[in-house]
DNA sequence: CTTGAAGCTATAGCTACTAGAGACCTTACA
DNA sequence: TGTAAGGTCTCTAGTAGCTATAGCTTCAAG
């Protein structure tokens, strides 16, 4: 049995954040001590290295509810479970794409950048200059 | 003299949104019609689209403050910009790195999903299993 | 048996907006 | 000139996903 401090040491999540999770009812309400602490058994770590990493991946909460909710009802059928994973993976690939463009434009930012006073400095230039911008700048309001 | 919709509509802001800068001080109070709307000049409209590419480009609001109080006062250093800007291009290499890697996750998760039921699908178990963590999994806690 | 770390609840705060209510202004057209 | 549509006004509250604080209790080591 593990108390909350080693349950998010082991899975790399914060204390007020296993509570938090439990409180919005992602995680069930677990044993508690006699005097009243939560003990958690492997389930719940593995259920809650699940969540982390699910959130590392970029999956909204709601949608690790929806893929606990196929994982605690196994019969189900595993599309739906693929139809999220799909739509994620089309979100990722979206973000990597712009940052690369973010990237290249702040390189050329910090390039143009002489050591001198801000009146010969181009950041902020650039910055204020739509024609400046690279292509997808403008296919955006993604997930962020 | 645009109107908010109007300056919104250029600088690709929500109308909200620039209500919202305004009332925490990135942008200053414009002048108003005689039926108290806003009228806003080009050095606004500017001001708005720095704001926003710099929000594209990652960016926190506090650091756009910054990079505007260095725009206010043209005769300081270009350095601290160029600080700036140097930590949101390391920020963005990071996560484009990390974005790739789940990007990989998710791919092997979908091609690992066969069409069966979930006790046959391993999107939950992989997403459970730490061994399967991609290797800059864990060095992340960065500004998402 | 004491001391200090870890745990408890509850509430408030954070970033960066977004949405809604209900009133007012502006403009285009008849 | 009237009116109707749609833009704008202020204000408040809500969103996601936590994080921090206060003030208390419990646990484990020495």
């Amino acid at each position: 049995m593990l108390t909350i401090g080693k349950l998010g040491e082991a899975a790399g999540v914060k204390v007020p954040t296993i509570r938090y999770y439990e409180q919005i009812g992602l995680l069930p309400e677990p044993e508690r001590s006699a005097g009243n602490q939560r003990l958690y058994g492997d389930s719940a770590l593995d259920r809650l290295a699940f969540i982390r990493h699910a959130r590392e991946l970029g999956f909204p909460l709601d949608a690790i509810r929806d893929l606990l909710s196929l994982s605690d009802e196994p019969d189900q059928s595993c599309a739906a479970a693929d139809v999220i994973a799909k739509k994620q993976l089309t979100a990722v690939k979206a973000r990597i794409a712009r940052l690369t463009a973010l990237k290249a434009e702040l390189e050329r930012m910090i390039a143009q950048c002489a050591q001198g006073t801000v009146a010969d400095c181009r950041v902020i230039e650039v910055l204020s200059d739509h024609s400046h911008c690279a292509q997808d700048h403008r296919t955006s309001g993604a997930a962020e």
